[in-house]
DNA sequence: ACCACAACCTGGCCGC
DNA sequence: TGCGGCCAGGTTGTGG
């Protein structure tokens, strides 16, 4: 479900609840979700354990605890963090319940059980191989170019590689470009300068904008205290196959690229 | 290096 | 109502 806007929302709001608690109890309620270690020894390893921080990379958060490792976090398509009340139950859905010293409790939530949970003395071996995040300052259009100059594939695919660049997924690589003005289908390294320019200002436009929104809300994403993300209100092609697009008016259309759906105004990017 | 496809899972929606 | 088919914001692995 989310990508980089949703999780830094998650992140920003999640912060201040978590920073500085202390992880009394750790129940696995479906042990699919712990990666790396048995789900025994990575609830004896949080137990007890102070949160420092609460961090982003790419579309993982980061919870660096006191002793020094770090518990990471992926969700997937359909996963959720929610800080409960001691009262709220846990429900068909809750995978874990991290029981905190303030009597509340984080709880992960996942229909479809892809989410993911590390606990790691070194993030590295989990998001070691995760491209530039494309908001901090140090992620250029001369590297973007680089990277774009070397794959054949279509400029959508490239997007999506994390490896590239950490944190794009359907709905933003789809927005980014339309914001480019570049045909999704373009191999990715016949991009011109001037077309690596503009595809490197929108992606770091349509995140900001994305994260001042909350994030997208679609059907499951849900930010832990405000009640919805609304970019969706700013999709530009986003599921809005044949509706017109707001630039020239153009019917938006909607094609399978890299197995996703992928939707573009056939006039404006070319 | 790239692509297609399957797998991991469940739920919502649509058409019949 | 019920059922089959398709779709979904992600990632990883296999095989060609």
């Amino acid at each position: 479900m989310p990508e980089l806007p949703e999780v830094e929302t998650y992140a920003r709001e999640l912060r201040p609840h978590l920073v500085g608690r202390r992880i009394r109890a750790v129940t696995i309620r479906w042990p699919g979700v712990v990666e790396q270690a048995a789900p025994a020894d990575f609830a004896v390893a949080l137990q007890g354990q102070q949160i420092i921080n609460v961090a982003r990379r790419g579309k993982y958060l980061l919870f660096p605890l006191q002793s020094g490792a770090t518990l990471i976090v992926h969700l997937r398509m359909t996963g959720n963090l929610t800080v409960t009340s001691a009262t709220d139950a846990a429900d068909l859905h809750t995978h874990i319940v991290l029981e905190l010293d303030d009597g509340r409790a984080l709880h992960f939530n996942d229909p479809r059980k892809f989410g993911r949970f590390w606990l790691t003395a070194d993030p590295q071996t989990v998001v070691g191989n995760l491209g530039p995040e494309p908001l901090d300052g140090a992620f250029t259009a001369q590297e973007l170019a680089a990277r774009v100059r070397k794959r054949a594939a279509p400029i959508k695919a490239v997007l999506l590689d994390q490896t590239v660049v950490a944190g794009l997924g359907n709905i933003y690589a789809d927005e980014v470009l339309f914001a480019a003005r570049i045909d999704p289908r373009r191999p990715a390294n016949s991009l011109e300068h001037g077309e690596v320019l503009r595809l490197h200002a929108a992606i770091r436009s349509v995140l900001t904008e994305a994260i001042r929104a909350s994030g997208s809300s679609l059907r499951d994403y849900r930010p832990p205290l405000t009640a919805r993300g609304r970019f969706q209100e700013q999709f530009q092609v986003f599921r809005r196959t044949g509706e017109p697009c707001r630039r020239c008016g153009a019917p938006i259309e909607r094609i399978r690229l890299a197995q996703r759906s992928t939707h573009f105004c056939p006039v404006c990017q070319r």
